[in-house]
RNA sequence: GCCUCGGUAGCUCAGUUGGAUAGAGCAACUGCCUUCUAAGCAGUAGGUCAUGGGUUCGAAUCCCGUCCGGGGUACCA
């Protein structure tokens, strides 16, 4: 059992016994003791002093006693004004350590039968451009909640919606159409969502000068968007497309399968995957149903011009358009449609949406509507929401071309990983193949690191300069700690140096000491699946416990030491940290390399 | 206007259910390659935790006000 628990329940103990007092949980106050104090784990006493009637000395002291007698791991205590600090003892942390070098799923749950169904919803494109930075911090957190989800012992089926219809498509297909003179990937060896997105742009821009054209005629700015030729043609498109028109459909599916190819690229290079993959073309109608369903039942209601809306001003939210004027469906009725297929299709137990913050009324009022309609999942569902991220130079427009490309992005780290590595001097013993391989760890693990090391919520700055630094809090310097740690096991192996999985005689340094209680506190597993921090607690918890490794162990050669039972701890601890720090950074979707 | 999220070192970020003297990295400066691999280590300097009140033994953390910023706010997704 957990130190701490052992120490809460002695308290318990210990308070009803002396003062016939009964706390609840959160009186009962137990953290980790300032690391420039003697003591490992404190008890925080001020609480109780109304009801001990005594000096907050003077009841840390007697409650000290007591607990000591209790918790046979407790060495000695000490009192500072109202904090009651515990030494606990050696063997304590060297059964901790024991266990978490043998056990291959120390820190992780196993799913079992009763294992709950997560369903967790991410990346979730559109089909008319290329990936971007944003993207990629959406793709990397809904991995890595999923990892997390799976280590916390739930069955997992992650998704992706792709929103591969609308009038944002039909605008590529028409410029494609008009000036793309039959260009595809494979006549041009472009990637097909870059060439598909290029066309998006294309688009624009003619949109654009069509609309100042129509200015200069005397058409109000309103008028000119709403009747500009290429406008005019792209919602035409759209009208076919909802007829089923052969050739515009013949075209979409195209021009959409360029695209997925593309996408299927970069989300191989992020190492992100799918279970399941819904399209929207394929829910949107589902939606529908449903919230006619709801006119017919009196839960939403018609206006004269035949729009369908929803009324929440009794939960407190406003009136919701569901559908328009002239029947077609809007966001919200293709969520509510894919929400009804995704639970036709999976026992799910727990629905998790990772989605930008700027939809978090979005999903507040699908939750709602959601309950309206009769399923009762709709109110659990969970919004993972994360911040945007932001660029030195402002904020990312699509169309104005100020967007990070995903490719390019990974391309440039793997290139400055590359020169880095030809600069230091590393990996020449490696093969080219196995130099590459370990290039692109290192630029994903920058990456990835990178983002994910923040708190989700917030909004975060992307300067990708600063991005690709491989020192300090970033994910190349814990792989090189781990690839270091690596090398020593590998030499000791040559060495004919054999672990003895045994930790006798072992004296411990302080240092030591605060890597034990390191290890016994990753925090691989949470509550909840869709807990907002976790990959940034991981990700600072990986930091924290390697850079405490380096400082320690970079004065100390283990190797050279003669061979006794400190030389076995020694590596057996190094073997155990190097292991968690493996799983830890694994959750957060970063390989690691054995060698850097 | 209303709703909502945020503001911590020059910059990027940590900071556990309220606990003891607020922590890292980057940038700047100073040392260290005979060490397990210098993608490293050690050190110096850098703070009115936006701001004013409140709650209490104790507040970066909880409550209220103000200022600044992001996002949303009925026919974009």
């Amino acid at each position: 059992m957990k130190i701490d628990q052992l120490i809460y329940e002695a308290a318990l103990k210990a308070l009803n016994e002396l003062y016939q007092f009964s706390p609840s949980k959160n009186q009962i106050q137990i953290n980790n003791t300032r690391k420039d104090l003697s003591g490992d784990i404190t008890l925080v006493v001020f609480p109780f002093v109304s009801v001990s009637k005594k000096s907050p000395e003077k009841t840390a002291e007697e409650l000290g006693v007591f607990i000591k007698n209790e918790v046979e791991y407790i060495e000695s205590f000490n009192v500072i004004k109202g904090f009651l600090n515990f030494e606990i003892n050696n063997e304590y942390w060297l059964v901790n350590l024991k266990e978490a070098y043998e056990k291959s799923d120390y820190g992780t749950v196993p799913a079992g039968d009763n294992s709950k169904l997560v369903m967790i919803e991410y990346s979730s494109p559109n089909t008319n451009k290329p990936l971007h930075l944003g993207h990629i911090r959406n793709n990397l957190l809904g991995y890595s909640i999923a990892e997390i989800a799976k280590s916390n012992g739930n069955k997992v089926v992650k998704t992706n919606i792709v929103n591969d219809r609308g009038i944002h498509i039909c605008k590529s297909m028409y410029a494609w159409l008009m000036w793309g003179n039959g260009k595809t990937p494979q006549n041009s060896g472009m990637k097909g969502d870059h060439l598909v997105g290029e066309f998006y742009v294309e688009f624009d821009k003619h949109y654009k000068e069509e609309i100042a054209k129509l200015v200069e005629n005397g058409a109000t700015k309103e008028e000119a968007e709403e009747n500009a030729p290429s406008m005019l043609a792209a919602r035409e498109l759209l009208l076919k497309w909802e007829a089923k028109d052969a050739e515009t459909v013949e075209l979409w599916k195209t021009m959409n399968e360029w695209v997925y190819e593309g996408f299927d690229k970069t989300y191989k290079m992020l190492g992100v995957d799918f279970d399941k993959i819904y399209y929207e073309s394929e829910t949107y109608l589902i939606g529908k149903e449903e919230v006619l369903r709801g006119v017919s039942e009196g839960i939403f209601y018609q206006l004269e011009d035949n729009s369908v809306w929803a009324d929440l001003t009794e939960e407190g939210l406003d009136k919701k358009l569901l559908l328009r004027k002239d029947g077609t469906s809007v966001y919200m009725t293709q969520d509510i449609g894919t929400a009804k297929m995704r639970y036709n299709d999976f026992s799910i137990d727990k629905m998790v949406y990772v989605v930008g913050n700027e939809q978090n009324y979005h999903f507040q009022v699908l939750a709602v509507l959601l309950d309206k309609l009769g399923f009762g999942w709709g109110k659990d569902l969970f919004h993972f929401s994360y911040g945007m991220v932001e660029l030195p130079s402002g904020k990312m427009k699509s169309r104005e071309g100020t967007v990070v490309d995903a490719d390019d992005l990974i391309d440039d780290m793997i290139q400055v990983a590359r020169d880095m590595s030809a600069e230091l001097g590393k990996l020449e013993s490696l093969t080219e193949e196995e130099a590459e391989s370990t290039f692109r760890m290192i630029a994903l693990g920058a990456l990835k690191y990178f983002i994910l090391k923040v708190d989700p919520r917030k909004n975060m700055m992307f300067n990708p300069h600063e991005s690709i630094d491989f020192n300090g809090n970033t994910g190349p310097f814990i792989q090189y700690t781990y690839a270091r740690i690596k090398s020593v096991l590998r030499k000791a192996e040559e060495n004919n140096i054999k672990i003895i999985n045994q930790l006798n005689n072992v004296v411990l340094s302080e240092k030591e000491k605060e890597l034990l209680k390191n290890i016994t506190l990753f925090p691989g597993i949470v509550k909840e699946a869709g807990d907002s921090y976790s990959p940034a607690i991981i990700a600072n918890y990986c930091y924290d416990l390697v850079k405490e490794y380096n400082q320690f162990y970079h004065d100390h050669s283990i190797l050279s030491e003669p061979d006794s039972d400190q030389k076995n701890f020694r590596l057996i601890l190094s073997s155990t940290i190097a292991k968690i720090v493996k799983k830890g950074m694994n959750l957060l979707g970063i390989e690691m390399p054995e060698r850097m």
